[in-house]
DNA sequence: GTGGTCTAGACCACC
DNA sequence: GTGGTCTAGACCACA
C-alpha cells in the first residue's frame, strides 16, 4: 500500500489525511465496509490503537459510521463527502497560489502557466 | 529572517532553495553582493561549512559567482534566473496538479476551482 | 597505489582527476563497484570528506552514481566515459599544441616531429 | 614579464627553463647581448647569486658565453640553440605521447586527434 | 577581511 | 557494513 508514514508528524493525522484521500478518490465507495480496525492497522504496520483513534476522529467528522456488530461505513451522504473534498481542495488551491505568489506569477500568469504544463502532460 | 530550517530534509539543501527563491524574487537582485559565507552561516544558525556547500552548489548552477577577496555575486545573465524561476515553478505546478487528480480534479476543474478561489480573495 | 598528491593544488581535485583517469582507462570498468569511500580514503592516506567530496563531483558528472546501502557504482553509459575521455584528451593536445608553438614549432613541423620521435620507440 | 615563479621546484632550475626558452623562441637572439645578472635578478624578483647560477649553468651548456668586461652573449652558434631546441621539444613530445597512452590512444589516433584539434583553433 | 580547502570526529538512515 | 550530512576548528592565498 501507500502508507508512507513519516516520523515528523502524529502518525494518527497522517492515517486520517489518508484515510479521507481515499473515501473522496472513491477507493473506499460511499456505502461501503471498511477492513476491520485489526487489518488496516496491520496492513499500515501501526498499533491498532493508533489506527482506532484516526477512524474515531473521521467518525466524528461524519465521514464513517460504525454498526457495533458488522463493522465500519463510510457514510452514504455524499454531500458531506463532497464537502470534505471541497474543504481539502481548497487548502491545496490556496497553498499553491501562495508559493505561485512568492515566486512572482500573478493570476493570469498561474492560469497561462497551469494551461501550458497540463497540455505537455 | 524566514531561515526556519526543518531536520527531515538536508539543511544545505533547504538553505539553496531559499536562496533561490531570495535570488528569484529579487531579493538579492542581479549582480548584487551577497553577505560573506560566515555572515550568512551565523544569520542561519548554521555552521559555515554547510552555508559554504549550499553556495557553491548554487554558483555550479551558475546563479552565483565568486570572487576570491571580494565576495559572492548574483549573476547578471537573467536569463539563468529566469530559467530557474521557470523551472521551480513548473514542479510546483506538477506537483499541485497530480495532488489535484488524485482528489479526483481534471484538468478543467482544476482550472475553474483555481479561478473561483483566487477571485473570493 | 599512483596516489602521489602535490600541495600545489586542491587534493580533491587530484582525487578527482586521478579517478577519472581509472575509469576512462578502464581500471575501474563500467558498471563495477568503487571501494569504499573510507577505503579509498585511507588508500590514498587523505580524509574521509575530502574523497568524498571528490566522489561527490564525479556523480555530479555522471561518472558515476551511488546506492545509499551497497556502495559507488562506475556509470553504464559508456558514451559518458567516452566523453570524458575526448575532453579530457583534448585539453592535453591543446596544452601540448601550445607548448609546442611557444617553442617555435608550427603545425606542421608538429606533426614530423611526433611521427618521427614515435618511430624511435 | 612572465617570470612567474612557483615555490615546488629549485628556482635557478625554472629560471635556466625559461632563459632556454627565450633563447630557442627568439626573444634573447643568437649573438645578442643579455641584460645584466643585477637587471635579470630585480626583473624576475630574485637574489642575484640565484640569476648568477642560472647563466652560468647556461654557460656550461654552451648556449651562453660571457665576455668579462662586455657582459654575457648568446652563442652564435645556432647548431647549439637548434640542439637545444631538438632536445627540449623531444622531452615535451614525449611527455605528450605517454600521456595520451595512458589515456588509451595509439599512435595513429594521436596524429589524427592532433589534426582535428589544430584545424578547429 | 574574503572565499577555499582540509581534517577529525560525530550522527543518521538503510539493509 | 554502506553512503550522506553536519559541526568545529584550523590553515591558506589574496588584496
Amino acid at each position: 500500500m501507500n502508507w508512507d508514514l513519516k516520523p515528523d508528524r502524529p502518525i494518527y493525522f497522517q492515517l486520517i489525511e489518508q484515510i479521507e484521500l481515499k473515501i473522496i478518490s472513491g477507493v473506499y465507495p460511499p456505502g461501503s465496509r471498511l477492513p476491520s480496525v485489526r487489518d488496516m492497522a496491520t496492513d499500515a504496520a501501526v498499533n491498532p490503537n493508533t489506527m482506532q483513534r484516526a477512524l474515531s476522529e473521521l467518525e466524528n467528522q461524519g465521514l464513517l459510521h460504525s454498526q457495533r456488530t458488522s463493522g465500519r461505513f463510510v457514510t452514504e451522504n455524499e454531500e458531506i463527502i463532497m464537502n470534505m473534498k471541497y474543504s481539502i481542495a481548497k487548502n491545496v488551491v490556496q497553498e499553491f497560489i501562495e508559493r505561485m505568489h512568492s515566486l512572482g506569477y500573478n493570476g493570469e500568469e498561474i492560469i497561462t502557466l497551469l494551461k501550458q504544463i497540463e497540455e505537455e502532460r
